[in-house]
DNA sequence: GTGGTCTAGACCACC
DNA sequence: GTGGTCTAGACCACC
């Protein structure tokens, strides 16, 4: 797994590294068991301070996606798959909740908002295929 | 023009009451010319401090969607209705775009998403009914 | 002496009538004695209420340009025309003062101020020629 | 960079801190990127109120020349140079056409206005020497 | 630690 | 009356 960190984006750093982490155990590539690449080479790869890296750790094992094994590393948790699943469901039904309440608000059709949404996605599938 | 305002609410207060007047503006119940009711009015009908509804019509100056003049009031700009809906638009096209590259974070198919959208109005329809 | 109004613009009214007035009296189309055009009249042919005008009128007088006289109406005071230039040319010195502070404060020469303020006076020259 | 303000002032010290910063990005003493002092800070050394200096800090985010992370602090904008130079042109410009404005309602010709503009800045110079 | 929100209350300028 | 500025101090979210 690979993890990057842009200092220009307006993101605080240790969610870069929090969402890097959480995208590679969504994705499979880091599984329950599996060892997260040590603080310290982290911090080299990404150039960035050895505590933001530790601190961006301490993050994931507050939610329970991580444990720390004195001496050894980092490791995602047995449930860490469904714990990360659930979690990035649940922060996408509440942005989906607070998409629909503004759309009301600005007098936003449910069907105008549902091309909106599939116009974007297609823009960003375009975006993709010429990347 | 009614404002109201709900401490129970996350958003902040002075929030809300930008919402309130941007929606007045939008509808068309507070026109390009019209006054909007004194800080000191709106702070005693809302029960809420002075300076926070001060602040809320600061914000709306800085949008460019009111005036004030002084020892008179605020007032809605020559141009204010098209700014509002101008705005309101961009607001909601970035949540859109927010929402889909959250979307594909987190491997949510366009069809899966623009189904969660759809139930969720639903959900908030039958909920309306109900009131 | 003609007094318009217009109310689309941000100055209050009041301010424009006593503009209106000084004008007259610094042209001297109002010299001292003269009558200022009854309150009614000016309300009138203005449409503003009868108040506002009433109110100019009496800023007019706490600056010491025109006097009431009972049941007779508002007229220019002996010194008038002098208290009128020696306030609009305060009114300039300090803006002027503010000016050259505040062109200090970007940077602007004192050489490319006069630059800008000769052209913006070429300019309003031309404005003033097709009219 | 040091931040100061004169309460004797009749300019509002919120105004003076956003001045005082407005500067800074002039000359390039902060730079896109760089951190503004933390209003804490500010206001322990200007010995002003939290709140005047939050209040400062947010018109400087207004005017889109600084952008405040969240338990961060306050960063310039990547192009914060730039707008912070257009914006002072256009307030000098607007400045320049009211001062020209009234010069014309006060009958001073433009080689007065010019005259008196020169005048001020050697009383300023001359001031400034003594110093 | 950082900024963000809010209240209560004072005092001012313009009106 | 209207808005504008400022303080002192509380409490919060994010870090």
């Amino acid at each position: 797994m690979l993890i990057t960190v842009d200092l220009s984006n307006p993101k605080p750093v240790y969610l870069q590294i929090t969402d890097a982490v959480r995208s590679a155990i969504a994705h499979g590539s880091l599984q329950p068991g599996d060892r997260l690449p040590a603080i310290r080479e982290t911090a080299v790869q990404t150039r960035v301070n050895r505590n933001t890296v530790g601190r961006a750790y301490l993050e994931l094992e507050h939610q329970g996606l991580v444990r720390a094994r004195q001496g050894s590393g980092f490791y995602v948790t047995d449930d860490g798959t469904e714990r990360e699943r659930a979690l990035r469901q649940e922060d996408l039904d509440g942005q989906v909740r607070d998409l629909v309440a503004d759309a009301r608000l600005s007098n936003t059709s449910t069907e105008r908002l549902l091309e909106m949404v599939r116009e974007c996605a297609e823009t960003l599938d375009r975006g993709d295929d010429h990347e």
